[in-house]
DNA sequence: GTCTATAAGGGGATAGAC
DNA sequence: GTCTATCCCCTTATAGAC
């Protein structure tokens, strides 16, 4: 029971507010529950979230920065390697799919969720989901350093595959992260296809 | 002004709870909203379905029947050139995909956006899904007759690019379509890889 | 003053009664 | 068809402990 002002509430908040979120639905969470269970007063709540908008944002902004933060962890490994560096990314959300509390791509998902892009959540997942396509297209780049058009499509086939590992609704996350993971392997090692038109 | 049991009133309803929900969400729906716009009593739709649940589980067996009626007439076309009938399959899928108010696929969207599937619009959702994949599957098993284990490595890499087309969270979601189009032509014509242990 | 805890306001939800 | 009952939502305001 701290006394004094404690900037560590915040972090508690805003964790608990996004393990319910992820966990249940942005929808299904009420601010009374995060209250409740970060153990706090709704007063702080209200006071480093003006709204359930703001909180809502500032979990898909915090979940990015970390997801952005492993992308960059992965990377590391393979820097003069891109294709493998695809592949290893890929891994890395097929490794996230096989939990079994997984519940797809929160950015995406309040997207679905929530439908409008008016609004503050909304902009700010159209943002976020963008950045992280821009991020993959800069390591499909260097897959194909001089062919640009070959990039755009292998970029657009592993971001589709990205979206279906990410959609969670497989009856076997298992194997769809597998199946994930040889496909990109496949697509990356292969010489581009010729594009008709 | 039917005074008698009107059995035309359970499909307005049906067909206006379907339009709310697949376009703004089953959350975000009430039952009052439903009433509303399909003008009738809110005993007249509790008379019809129980509980929200019922109607929301109906909406889901609604949509299944009228997708895979389309997918029969897509089929019938190609019924002796499976790799061609698997092409257009997602080539119809794209099309859906490339509509404006594309919001997904309702089944996916109920399992993601109500979690359980314990209650009976997450039963339907996971049944309807289950049953969609077996008929992908029994395409499938037609273009490797003789290569069990092909088809189904090709049944999962199929059912993947279906699953991130139907994400619907793109940010061109025609040029995704494409995408999803050339890539299953693309698996479905080469000879399947040497799969590894 | 800052925390927790609780209540109230305004709205909308599902469901049922008349 | 309308009207009501009961509950929960987000948000704000009040009451009391340190």
């Amino acid at each position: 029971m701290p006394r004094h002002p404690d900037p560590e509430v915040r972090d508690r908040i805003l964790q608990t507010a996004g393990r319910l979120f992820y966990a249940h639905g942005i929808q299904a969470v009420g601010m009374a529950q995060i209250v409740a269970e970060a153990g706090c007063g709704k007063n702080v709540l209200y006071r480093h979230f003006p709204s359930k908008a703001d909180l809502v944002a500032t979990y898909l902004v915090e979940f990015a920065r970390m997801r952005e933060d492993e992308f960059d962890r992965v990377l590391v490994d393979f820097e003069d390697d891109p294709a493998e560096a695809l592949v290893a990314v890929t891994r890395h959300i097929a490794g996230l799919a096989a939990h079994p509390r997984f519940q797809g791509c929160p950015i995406r998902n309040s997207l679905r969720e929530l439908r409008t892009q008016d609004d503050l959540p909304g902009r700010t997942a159209v943002t976020l989901l963008a950045d992280w396509r821009a991020r993959v297209d800069a390591v499909v780049a260097r897959v194909h350093p001089d062919d640009p058009v070959g990039a755009a499509v292998l970029a657009e086939r592993v971001w589709l595959v990205h979206e279906g590992l990410y959609a969670g609704t497989h009856r076997d996350r298992v194997a769809a992260g597998q199946t994930a993971v040889a496909l990109v392997a496949d697509l990356v090692r292969r010489p581009r296809e010729v594009v008709s038109a």
